[in-house]
RNA sequence: GCCUUGGUAGCUCAGUGGAUAGAGCACUUCUCUCCUAAAGAAGGUGUCGGAGGUUCGAUUCCUCUCCAGGGCACCA
């Protein structure tokens, strides 16, 4: 019996109920008898609130409702008592047999015991990190590129087909001053006077060096050939840099979109995307011309400004992509869009909205901005004019990626976030990624210790997984499939890594005080046999968890 | 000024209207001849920033307010 048949039964339970008593209009789904886990062992294994919920609707007294239904409750198969506390809450305890069996239940779903189709059909573009390519990600960055990639795993798990998408800024003036600081740093050059500042560029300058023969010569006869050469192959460096790290930190990307690729016409002279989506956006009526420029009315879609497409000077605006990058998306089939930006693109929100909204989309459905707030390094907040950069590469070798990768996951996206660099390497309780790792650890001692002695799983006898704790952990196993679908709902990943933290305190717990290597020479019993598919249950779990986080699962630590 | 996100234990923070508000750290004391002590057990801590409101019930929802971060470009 999992919460989801739980909740299930509720509701069926309670439609009788409320059609019993001629109610027209009220309909009950599972998600309004999701019961809970209490806090209090007292009050059973599960709780429902939902004769509270129903019963002004229906004009009746909450504690005589959930009287009736828990009455239903209590014969279904599988619990064993379901009471009433309180103002009229159902206290529901599970027969052991039947909570026991999610032991097995989970060793025979392995990986896919947490999945589900509940956003089956979606087809959803994840775009995040999206960092200029004219330097190396640092820490600003990393933070989107560990909650966006678990974000994706998780919605994955819940069934959605998902694209992982980097927005490349490779036009514009950062790229053309990039270009001009290495050009400068390859041939030895005083830098210029607005040039990105940092070792990097010098490296960037001694490979551009050796990829481009002849750079000097072609400096000195045509110079903005050789700076259009250096740029580029400055700019493939980078990217491929970029590239490297990201797959180090276990982020992978589906598709890379170069802006680039958006001002570019097409073979046989057709307009670029760009200046298409103006025309579509145009022959939709959203489009007007004022002040020598081209605007997009979209105040039109809760905006609090009309925005510029092309300046009074003919240049397209960053917005203007911005625009034309949406509708690719929508154009190569996408449902959802969902957006990772930093607070400091809060600005953005209302417009990016209303280009959906002037796309035809469903803004309530179709786009998804979700803001971050900005992360501190012991203390010191990062920004580039101050020029303490730490950069990913430095972060991956200082700290390692599953330390580093756990902690930025575990925490809400719009929580403030300081990064301890000396409590993410020591190997203590501070950090929390060694508790869950040694968790999963100890299962896997478990089993090798079992075969040793001769335990297998060919006996399993639920009933017998009685013990105060291995209740408790069989509870929290049977919770891991609705916070997974909590976190793929809400977009929360950091609800798996605070579940993780509390199924391995109660492994923990559990692991002290029931054993399933009997102690010197007692006989091995089937409850040691069947103790060893809880093991293996709780270690399935850990596992199944730690992969949406992108963090590895240890074997021995 | 307007928009937005925070304010919960000494510290770092969880907590999608429910029962006595939680975890880790820090502090004290226990537990390894036996599956990994990177663990477990016990010990106390709160004006949930403040004031109103909504209701059977509010840390959670609404309004106002105080404090802090971020944002309000024909920049990228």
């Amino acid at each position: 019996m999992t919460p989801q048949e739980l909740a299930a039964q509720l509701a069926r339970i309670l439609t009788d109920i409320i059609g019993a008593r001629a109610e027209v209009g009220i309909a009950v789904t599972p998600a309004d008898t999701a019961v809970e886990r209490p806090k209090n062992r007292e009050h059973g294994d599960w709780a429902s609130n939902a004769a509270m919920k129903f019963a002004k609707r229906i004009g009746a007294n909450p504690r005589e409702l959930a009287q009736e239904i828990a009455a239903a409750v209590a014969a279904v198969d599988g619990v064993a008592a379901a009471e009433v506390a309180g103002p009229g809450f159902i206290n529901i305890t599970l027969d052991a047999a039947s909570a026991g069996e999610t032991a097995r239940r989970v060793v025979e779903l392995g990986e896919a015991y947490g999945r589900s189709d509940m956003l089956a059909g979606q087809n959803i573009n994840m775009e995040f990190v999206s960092a200029n390519p004219t330097g190396p990600l640092h820490l600003g960055h990393t933070r989107w590129a560990a909650l966006g990639d678990s974000i994706s795993r998780v919605l994955r798990a819940a069934g959605a087909a998902v694209t992982n998408e980097y927005y490349i800024n490779d036009a514009g003036a950062q790229m053309e001053k990039f270009g001009r600081s290495v050009l400068a740093a390859a041939l030895g050059e005083p830098a210029p006077e607005d040039a990105y500042p940092g070792e990097y560029i010098q490296e960037l300058g001694r490979k551009v060096v050796e990829q481009v023969p002849g750079l000097a010569e072609l400096a000195a006869n045509d110079r903005p050939a050789a700076l259009a050469e250096a740029q580029e192959a400055a700019y493939q460096q980078q990217l491929v840099e970029i590239k490297d790290s990201l797959e180090r930190f276990n982020v992978h990307f589906d598709v890379f979109f170069s802006e680039r690729t958006l001002h570019t016409p097409g073979p046989d002279g057709e307009e670029s995307p760009i200046a298409a989506a103006i025309d579509r956006l145009r022959a939709q009526g959203h489009v007007f011309e004022a002040d020598d420029a081209i605007w997009v009315r979209t105040t039109d879609f809760g905006d609090d400004k009309d925005r510029v497409f092309t300046r009074g000077n003919g240049i397209f605006t960053y917005f203007a992509a911005d625009a034309a990058y949406y509708l690719s998306k929508q154009d190569r089939g996408f449902g959802e869009k969902i957006y990772l930006l930093g607070a400091d693109h809060h600005g953005y929100i209302g417009r990016l909205t209303a280009i959906a909204g002037a796309a035809g989309d469903d803004i309530e459905t179709d786009i998804t901005v979700l803001i971050g707030q900005l992360v501190n390094l012991n203390g010191a907040r990062l920004s580039k004019r101050a020029g303490n950069i730490v950069e990913l590469d430095d972060l991956l070798e200082w700290l390692g990626s599953d330390a580093l990768r756990y902690w930025l996951a575990r925490y809400p996206a719009d929580s403030p976030l300081a990064l301890d660099g000396e409590k993410l390497r020591s190997r203590t309780n501070d950090n929390p990624v060694f508790y869950v790792q040694y968790a999963h650890a100890r299962t896997c001692a478990v089993d090798r210790n079992a075969a040793a002695a001769g335990i297998d799983r060919s006996a399993f006898e639920p009933g017998s997984l009685t013990h105060e704790t291995e209740t408790e952990l069989l509870g929290k196993l049977q919770e891991y499939p609705g916070i997974v679908a909590g976190a793929a709902e809400l977009r929360e990943p950091h609800r798996i890594a605070r579940y993780l933290e509390e199924l391995a305190g109660a492994f923990h717990r559990w692991y002290d005080n029931c054993r399933v290597i009997p102690l010197g020479d007692e006989p091995v019993t089937d409850l040691h046999r069947t103790r060893l598919w809880l093991n293996d249950a709780a270690g399935q779990v850990i596992r199944n968890g730690l992969d949406l986080l992108g963090v590895s699962a240890p074997e021995r630590l």
